[in-house]
DNA sequence: CCTTTCATTCATTTTGTCTTGAATAAACCG
DNA sequence: CGGTTTATTCAAGACAAAATGAATGAAAGG
């Protein structure tokens, strides 16, 4: 009957949902990620069930493309699982919501890197300065800057994880729908 | 003898303030923040002496508007001072480098005003809550995971600008050149 | 005033990123 | 195996952000 996907059986989004994830939206702005994978992510955080690419792709009125490149990179970040329903060929999704996973995942995939990368580039840093040159102190006390800001940021790293990981900071239990 | 701009009596940049600038465009393409804002921020800092637009201009290679706007940017953040010389009149500018004060700016302009936004979505996002529809106890188990996050966001924005004033994270003194 | 210099704006062009959708590959099924 | 469904890639197009530079405005100097 159907070759392709329909919207046989797919309820439209309800206010809450469009209005939680425009709130995504937003927030994904702020870190200038792509609009889509805040909305795939918006949805799967206020659906009950398990959702497979087909259904993002119609709910959001977004491309195959899209759906996969936004379920990819929230699948490297642990924002998102794959589930799979016995019986049931497509791989499905639900989103993760631990702050904790959260945040580990984005430091590490997005902000680690950058990090470690700059270890190896205040190394070239250093090189370039010329001892015969005048600005040779001046540059000299620019790099112990700049190395004191490396510094703070391999320090705040792991206070910000464990800051995310205090339990303190996530709620009190609520039975979850099944 | 000069109407517009010219290079008279301007250096090139060196090895130093190349691999500087390359840097903080790196850094900036973290927080995807416009190449010119980081290579103005590079040469600013990598530069004993205050600059003005047009020397930015010339050294870096970028326009007036590109400069200006960037300029504007670092300004609002506080990364950035005007200077007046005395006996001058072109506005000349110089790298804030104190990580309390940029961590602060960027804090205060980039960031507080999404999570001060959020709060009032987030009461919009509780009224779409139906109290009749079969999905509203699911809702508010979101709403309030949504509002955890907020909250964590809330109280971790201090922590990180209380860190970054550390004096601990500040480099001892060094003589500076006048 | 009038002129000159410097600061600022903004319509246009350029550049880079996101999205699309058709093509390809892989997995599954009988 | 063929046939079919599902997953993934990727070149082309759409779009948004940044850069440009000429035009305008403001301030200072004489």
């Amino acid at each position: 009957m159907s070759k392709v996907p329909s919207e046989e059986g797919i309820r439209a989004l309800d206010e809450f949902q469009l209005e939680a994830i425009a709130l995504f939206v937003r927030a994904a702005s702020m870190l200038s990620l792509p609009r889509s994978v805040a909305q795939i992510y918006g949805l799967l955080f206020t659906t009950p069930e398990p959702l497979c690419l087909d259904e993002i792709t119609i709910r959001l009125g977004i491309s195959r493309g899209s759906a996969f490149d936004g379920l990819r990179w929230l699948r490297e970040l642990g924002a998102v699982d794959s589930v799979f329903l016995p019986g049931v060929r497509k791989e499905h999704f639900r989103a993760e919501f631990q702050l904790r996973k959260l945040a580990t995942g984005f430091l590490r995939n997005q902000i680690q890197p950058h990090v470690d990368n700059g270890t190896e580039h205040l190394k070239r840093l250093k090189e370039t300065i010329d001892p015969a040159s005048q600005d040779a102190d001046f540059y000299r006390d620019r790099l112990q800057q700049i190395n004191g800001w490396h510094r703070f940021f391999s320090k705040a790293l792991p206070v910000i994880r464990a800051l995310a990981a205090k339990p303190h900071f996530r709620l009190p239990r609520k039975a979850a729908r099944s």
